[in-house]
DNA sequence: TCCGGGCTAGACAACGTTGTCAGAACCCAG
DNA sequence: CTGGGTTCTGACAACGTTGTCTAGCCCGGA
């Protein structure tokens, strides 16, 4: 900028009110400065004019997701990457991976980059290591998992409900040996999946059966291998709730390999792209990713604009979407 | 941080030095400073430093992609992110969505916050806008799409082999009626994998019949219309090559729907997960998005750490995933 | 006791900007 | 020609850091 004053022969001001097109130059030596701009190829810095301007804001946001290739994940990124651009933003994205270390890193380093807000999918359980960021005034977004230990605005999908109607949708079929493949057991969301799943067995007077449950399935590998193990036992489940696509996915390409797939119902959790493609079709309880990332960005950009109102806690229903696979009546009685 | 040296007693610069973990301050001191921190919440300005230290480096590396949300460019930005991370860094995340002015807008943003280089699947067709940028040392990689008008390191898919391969593996079945469905026209790689399926037909002594080809094609919907009239045309094709997995999915659908999934062979350009559970599963040309993306970040890290050697160009060759819906035979002659 | 050497701590300036304010140049009416 | 009011322009300090350099300290050896 120095230099660029130099040649323009003005002073660092006067570049500085052209570059932000700031009115009360003369058309005149607004010439001479742009000019020698495109000559010496100089580049505004907006780290510095952030600092300068203090507390204004850096224009930028963070994402910390669970994996950004996730078509759960990157769509809400997409969401969240169109409104902060419609205000000239730009977002930092990244993947937690359920790693809670990573998270705790990963908040640590935005702050420090002084991100004006931040939209966080946690992979931890306890929140309070943000009360300190928080009470200074740094807009969160809790989004999928509620926080716990620190009040902050949150959009998350009604999982018990999703749970419930899931499994309601195959207990009107007739199922009575529903299997339940579920994620890590202290994943919030897997839990409230779990908790809908044995609300709806048991308002319909079903036996909970334990051995129909798996948890602690991260992989749709892992769906497979347990689905195995399930069709082995005694009297095997008719109808499979999975309670994350990547179960489905796995459930759908093990009942294909044995030959079950138009036999045994599922239901998945999470819609994603092509279920409607697949082969039975699949029936999934669908959490609207839009609405949820729109609702996310309008509570975070809201607190950066100043609102201080009480933290809002925005519940979602989801809905179940029948294509196919969920509609699988039970075999005849034997 | 100067209050924090108020409050432990000491310099600014100790403060300095102990959140940097420089050697040569006294245990004693050294506890004195990171309590206050404590107490005072204080949060080291990452932007001050980096400019302060100068041209060191942000650590953050922008990433200017076809569209987040979509399969292959949020594989990609995965790859990006996880070297990043390896190196502290972070990524700034952003989706073209083929617009050119947003790719030149963006670019200038990201060059204005000083990233450390820039991944780039350009929507432009002409990068010479990008030459000064380059030449001043800012590190760029293209990738998916090559550079023209400036020289930088590429990484891209040999397309114009990946439509050969396509229509070849068709061509081997007996198709002679093959539809090739294309994004714009004006797209390098959707030229390329026409050029492909162009080179294929003519080394098989097929004629080509411009009727066959629709080009254009953004969406699904736009592939499920184009279609729609190519199934009612005089001599209908028997053979379908998309070249886009948006296109495949749009191809699928609609031969579903009319009741000809299975009688109509398809081949896809872009593997993408659930490929392999539709119905048919989808017979693929993969590019492989992980290798692209390694490549990328090591060429573009290397830029980083300083190597100034001449621009890389790397093509990756694709392969062809038989799965099934390419290896439907033309129907016998009537 | 004095001196030299090795450490630790702090003063200062600078990174690239911009807000503030004061001064210069201009215009027009009287 | 003067006075008052507008515009424009520039000097300066400050944003939150850190590299450089100097000053002060302690210790051992002579």
């Amino acid at each position: 900028m120095r230099d660029v004053a130099a040649l323009a022969g003005v002073s660092l001001k006067t570049v500085s009110r052209v570059v932000n097109e700031e009115a009360g130059v003369t058309r005149d030596l607004r010439d001479k400065v742009t000019q020698a701009v495109e000559r010496l190829n100089y580049r505004h810095n907006l780290t510095a004019s952030n600092l300068r301007r203090g507390r204004g804001g850096t224009g930028v946001i963070g994402a910390l997701l669970q994996d950004v290739s996730n078509s759960f994940s990157s769509s809400l990124l997409r969401v969240l990457e169109d409104t902060a651009r419609s205000r000239h933003g730009v977002v930092l994205a990244a993947s937690l991976d359920e790693e809670a270390d990573r998270e705790r890193e990963l908040v640590a380093d935005l702050v420090s980059r002084r991100v004006d807000g931040l939209i966080l999918m946690p992979a931890t359980h306890e929140h309070s290591y943000l009360a300190a960021e928080i009470r200074a005034g740094l807009p969160t977004v809790f989004v999928d998992r509620t926080p716990h230990g620190v009040d902050a605005d949150s959009v998350v999908v009604d999982n018990v409900q999703g749970g419930r109607e899931a499994t309601t949708h195959l207990l009107a079929l007739g199922h009575r040996r529903i299997a339940h493949l579920a994620d890590l057991a202290d994943i919030e969301t897997a839990a409230q999946r779990l908790a809908g799943y044995d609300a709806a067995l048991r308002s319909a007077g079903v036996e909970v059966d334990p051995t129909l449950v798996a948890t602690g399935l991260r992989t749709s590998e892992a769906a497979e291998e347990a689905l195995v193990h399930l069709l082995r036992i005694e009297e095997p489940p008719t109808a499979i709730f999975a309670s994350r696509n990547t179960l489905s996915i796995g459930t759908i390409r093990l009942l294909r390999k044995v030959g079950l797939s138009h036999r045994v119902a599922v239901v998945g959790f999470d819609d994603f792209p092509l279920a409607d493609l697949m082969d039975p079709a699949l029936t999934v309880v669908r959490q609207n990713v839009i609405s949820l990332g729109t609702h996310a960005s309008e509570l975070l950009f809201a607190r950066i604009d100043g609102d201080t109102s009480p933290p809002k806690h925005i519940v979602i229903q989801p809905t179940l979407v029948a294509r196919g696979s969920g509609e699988i009546p039970p075999p005849r009685r034997r």
